[in-house]
RNA sequence: GUCCCCAUCGUCUAGAGGCCUAGGACACCGGGUUUUCAUCCCGGCAACAGGGGUUCGAAUCCCCUUGGGGAUGCCA
């Protein structure tokens, strides 16, 4: 049978790079087992579900040219097949609903299975025996047995679990005198014909059992299932819930792999028992480590930079954010990191994902992209540059510009301060500019160098480099003297590009009248304040 | 509280009992190239959380401690 994976996202805001990756985990094992990759919406919740969301969802799928097969599957249109799906569960004694008060909504429970025989996924562990509270009473009725254990200080800590996480269950009072068995009562309290409150009761014995599955990831995972409650499937207001519309729509589209983030490895213990008693068998599953952030926290609102939308307005390539965050928790290896994507997905083994949270390192990410933006053709690079510089500007000269730049710049919102190559009306910081220009020689230096200019021929880089070294040779200035003075004349700025470039790109004309404006402004202003 | 999981340089990671004097990348520091800025190149700093086992031999297997995360919803 074929692979087939499935990204399951809700669309209630911003798509977040921990689950983007998800996505991106997903699709590169699909590409890499050549199997299906599955979008799926989970817009159930409809008070927060939007549809904007969902366009949102779309355009950062298609930005990181996360393609999906078949059509997109939309969980709110499924509605009778879950109701299908519980009333199933319903018939087959599987769940039930509780008992509550008069006029009361009921919900739906799906019960954690007492008879286990025929349950691959659960195993039995050996006989427990657990100390309560003599103080507290243990209740017990057909949602579950309640109790409370003593805390190291003797105080009751209230406990409640499914009644098939102590089948054989055993209450013996202070005096370890039996007050109750279990199994005796079970078909009746199942039945919702008994219910028991014992007092005094000081420990308890039972029957544990667990249950487990292999993790593609994490490898082996169980837990017992005294630590499990029964849970509800249907909401009392009719509608259900996540986990039945989960289980039930991955059954529908025949999942065979379930790659999803850490923190859904408890609700896979819950999955598993409902695949088994909706249909044979549960998928294979594989839980992603969380992606953290600089403090090593779980990424929350706060941290704004945590969306896939802000990633792309700050400038970030989407190979280069695709490539980084398949690094976090994966590696092919080998010493490769920057990879093609038919790299990545040759190099794709789900058994090789860490198991660790992953520290999102911005740092890296922008050295990252830094090197994407370098491997661009000038022609992409102009193209997406022009997509960050938004002011009309002739079109060669933003793509000679561009072509300049390309090697400088680390993210495309560095193009917003390209303005000074189009616009002669520079903003000159305030400090360096005055330390520059406060010198008398320097403004006389510029000053000739402006003639110069004037009366080169062929204004190349070479012609700049001839005027500049033939200006502070004149008047004795030191070699270098003049190069500040300049950049902050031309361009406003203390770095950027070569000097000569620069010249030649802006032209004779305007490299003169730029540097007589400098001076002409630090006379006007700067001058005034000494 | 209880349950589940995790643990290698500051960060992302390599590491499947001897290939480990623990490798790579980012960051950081130093040097070189560049007549300016930035790149680039070279070099350096830097880790097996702690304690017990198992073994001829442990980063690797087991146990405990500590630290971190997740779950404990009629959210998804």
């Amino acid at each position: 049978m074929s692979i087939r994976v499935r990204f399951a996202p809700s669309p209630t805001g911003k798509v977040h790079i921990g689950n983007i990756r998800t996505a991106i985990f997903n699709w590169l094992y699909a590409r890499h087992t050549g199997g299906s990759f599955i979008l799926r919406v989970e817009d159930t919740d409809l008070e927060r579900s939007t549809p904007e969301a969902v366009q949102a969802l779309l355009e950062c799928m298609q930005w990181l040219k996360l393609d999906y097969d078949e059509e997109i599957m939309y969980q709110s249109k499924r509605r009778e097949a879950h109701e299908a799906a519980v009333a199933q569960l319903l018939a087959d004694k599987n769940a039930y609903f509780p008992p509550t008060k008069e006029g009361e909504a009921v919900p739906t429970i799906f019960r954690i299975p007492i008879e286990t025989a025929d349950i691959p996924a659960i195993r039995e562990v050996g006989t427990e025996e657990i100390f309560t509270h003599n103080e507290s009473p243990v209740t017990i009725d057909l949602t579950g047995l309640s109790y409370a254990q003593v805390s190291r200080k003797g105080k009751p800590v209230p406990q409640s679990c499914c009644l098939a996480g102590v089948r054989d269950l055993k209450l013996y009072d202070p005096e370890d005198n039996l007050i109750f068995e279990l199994e005796p009562e079970l078909n009746a309290i199942l039945a919702g014909e008994k219910s028991f409150v014992l007092e005094n009761c000081a420990r308890m014995t039972f029957l544990r059992k667990e249950v487990f599955f292999v993790d593609l990831i994490k490898g082996e995972m169980a837990k017992p299932l005294d630590s499990m409650k029964d849970l509800v499937i249907v909401r009392s207001d009719g509608s259900p819930v996540f986990h039945i519309a989960n289980v039930c729509d991955d059954l529908a589209q025949n999942i065979t792999h379930i790659i999803r983030g850490d923190d859904h490895v408890e609700n896979t213990y819950r999955h598993i028992l409902l695949f088994n008693a909706l249909a044979e068998k549960a998928p294979e599953y594989a839980h992603m480590p969380m992606i953290v952030n600089d403090a090593g926290k779980p990424f929350s609102k706060r941290d704004g930079d945590a969306f896939v939308g802000d990633f792309r307005d700050k400038g970030f390539l989407p190979d280069a954010l695709f490539n980084y965050l398949s690094l976090l928790g994966w590696s092919p290896g080998d010493d490769r990191e920057k990879m093609t994507r038919n790299e990545m997905i040759e190099a794709f083994e789900i058994t090789r994902v860490k198991s660790a949270p992953a520290r999102f390192d911005a740092k890296k990410l922008l050295d990252m992209n830094n090197s994407y933006i370098d491997d661009l053709s000038s022609e992409e690079f102009t193209a997406i540059a022009g997509q960050f510089y938004d002011k009309p500007v002739d079109k060669d000269a933003f793509a000679a510009v561009a072509a300049a730049m390309q090697g400088r710049t680390g993210v495309m919102t560095d193009v917003a301060q390209w303005d000074y190559f189009f616009s002669e009306e520079l903003e000159y910081p305030e400090k360096p500019f005055k330390k520059q220009f406060k010198k008398p020689e320097n403004r006389e230096g510029l000053q000739l160098l402006a003639h110069k200019f004037a009366v080169s021929t062929g204004f190349n880089s070479e012609d700049v480099m001839n005027c500049l070294k033939n200006a502070t040779a004149e008047l004795g200035l030191g070699e270098y003297q003049l190069f500040q003075p300049l950049r902050l004349a031309l361009s406003g700025t203390g770095s950027g590009l070569d000097l000569e470039e620069i010249a030649v790109l802006l032209g004779q004309a305007s490299c003169i009248r730029r540097i007589e404006n400098a001076i002409k402004y630090y006379e006007e202003n700067a001058a005034e304040q000494e």
